[in-house]
DNA sequence: TTGTAGGCGTTATCAA
DNA sequence: TTGATAACGCCTACAA
């Protein structure tokens, strides 16, 4: 009947002030910013009225102007590292998602692992005047976030710090660990070699521990040459497994601190003739989507980035809210795949 | 000697005005303004004293303020599709590190493959008046970009449109598939299946129909029941093999349009008792960095997806200094691996 | 409860 | 070549 009903998505645009929305609904521009902000009370029939012009004229606030009148620019700002990365890509995808239900954006800038580049992509944020600051793990020292949290609101995952405007929380590494570590003590095996992610990293230092953790509890040694180094790349898991290999070290089982690493062992074993699971068993640790579909598929760590991200967004939204942020990073779950086998003899 | 050579990298912060920087170099506003953006031609002295008096405050300009000035923002939109997908990423990447040497900072808005979604992200950008918007395939019909192009200047990566303020440009995925069916035709292949992207991308339909290219070429006919449909995700190439050997359909190597499905193929093959290369040949498509390390490794076609996105970001560099963008996206090009074998008998 | 006026940091227009 | 001055679109005292 109203060839108003279908609103066929207006065209994609958006020229409207808020001026012109107060013109139309006969009252001020200040009466229109306080509906829009829920700054003050404004009388049910005003309300109406301007929201009625609201949306007759397809109104959108300008983020822009907002943010110089000192308003919020809904904008929140995202520091990450390697934004190609399958873990932090699926962390972004939660991040965005919770924002956007609440009229938030995202603004994503890499810092690269790379203190100097972090630092840069910090003042690349507070220069746009964003509402609040998202840091993903990274290097830039506790303190200079802490200084930075009485500029804005910041959360940061992966590590512990505590301020007045900063809250972080961590995922327990620690605990998937040990559950990794312990089911390839289950299944048998006494020689199991780690492959650690640079120890800059909290959460590779956690990681590292909760294999320690389980071993210790079943009464095996630490075996120092079971230990090797990695970088949380694919490469560096191929590296490990050569260098293993190559020293004539023997296992039966690899733990590799995450998943991509897990990926890069399984080729270097593989290529030495060695298969998974039934030579070398292997369990890896972030379950990103590709554990899933490995030949065999890989018995990992269930992290739910995404969740995590989702966990991170909602702090600081609540954060904007004036509410004291809590989060409840999902527990650690292992997930049992193929890629692992109870040792034979 | 002196303090400030160090520059401690300053603390993370920002504040010093444009005004501040003018009144310690005893100029007016207006003139600071125009030795930041060329606009005018300044004498030599007051151009030294201002940049002096900038270095010592520290002084960064306002984006937000230069926004609203009618000024840009210095900001491009993108629109990608699911920020989490190893092929986007790779392409996020490359235009964010080619935006960044330019000043300018990424806004990333997913558009998950839903046109409204996209409309919403387009117009989530121009609320937030980016300087450009680059666009990353999607659904969004033609017109529109176009009609939306005279706001802003649009760059589109994988179609083909043009327009004043709009320029495409898409990679060779025919020729790309092409070199793909070719290589398994080489070793011998005839009943080479092909696992299809949604036809709604127009890649999918170009490998698609690289893919018949190849096989007329050499004088095999098109079997439509080795064609089988798929979505890019690693789910459907797991599921198309399934449907293959359940339909009791003879063939001896696989195309899969792009690597995620060639992944869950792969898959699929094992789970069957099929090994790749030896009993299957397959190949895949984009080289995710993943393709490097399956087992065995994937043969694929490479397409070097950050170098598309900094071609685009490029591309809108350029068209933001008013000079007509041009694009070449790097060649297709076979990268072969291990999942390929000459066909025995 | 509502309107008026000033300001946020820059750019752009006009004179000088 | 330079400096006032007026926007840009919105928010927030302050006043009514």
């Amino acid at each position: 009947m109203n060839s108003e009903k279908k609103a066929p998505s207006k065209p994609v645009d958006s020229v409207v002030t808020l001026e012109q929305v107060a013109k139309l609904a006969g009252v001020s521009p200040s009466t229109v910013s306080r509906i829009l902000n829920g700054t003050a009370t404004v009388s049910e029939a005003k309300q109406e009225t301007v929201q009625r012009a609201i949306r007759e004229l397809g109104y959108r606030p300008n983020p822009v102007a907002r943010g110089l009148a000192g308003g919020r620019t809904l904008s929140v700002g995202v520091v990450t590292q390697v934004i190609s990365s399958p873990f932090y890509g699926e962390a972004l995808l939660g991040i965005e998602r919770e924002l956007e239900r609440a009229g938030y954006v995202p603004l994503f800038v890499s810092g690269n692992w790379h203190e100097e580049d972090e630092r840069k992509a910090l003042q690349t944020l507070l220069a746009r005047r964003v509402d609040g600051v998202i840091v993903l793990a990274g290097r830039i020292r506790d303190e200079e976030l802490l200084q930075m949290s009485d500029t804005v609101p910041i959360v940061v995952v992966g590590r512990q710090l505590q301020g007045p405007r900063l809250f972080s929380f961590a995922f327990d590494s620690r605990t998937g660990a040990r559950l990794a570590a312990q089911h390839l003590i289950e299944q048998g095996h006494r020689r199991i070699a780690l492959i650690t992610g640079d120890m800059i990293h909290e959460d590779a230092v956690d990681r590292h521990q909760g294999y320690v953790d389980a071993l210790t509890a079943a009464g095996i040694p630490i075996e120092p040459e079971l230990i090797v180094p990695g970088d949380y790349n694919e490469a560096s898991g191929m590296l490990a497994v050569n260098r293993l290999i190559d020293h004539n070290i023997r296992f039966t089982a690899v733990f590799a601190c995450n998943d991509q690493m897990a990926f890069g062992a399984a080729l270097g074993l593989s290529r030495r003739n060695l298969r998974v699971p039934d030579d070398i068993s292997l369990v890896g640790f972030d379950d990103v989507v590709m554990a899933r579909y490995t030949v065999p598929p890989l018995t990992t760590v269930r992290q739910s980035v995404y969740e995590i991200g989702a966990e991170a967004a909602k702090a600081m939204l609540g954060m904007l809210r004036g509410e004291t942020p809590r989060a409840t990073p999902p527990p650690p779950e292992l997930l049992l795949r193929d890629s692992t086998r109870r040792i034979s003899r």
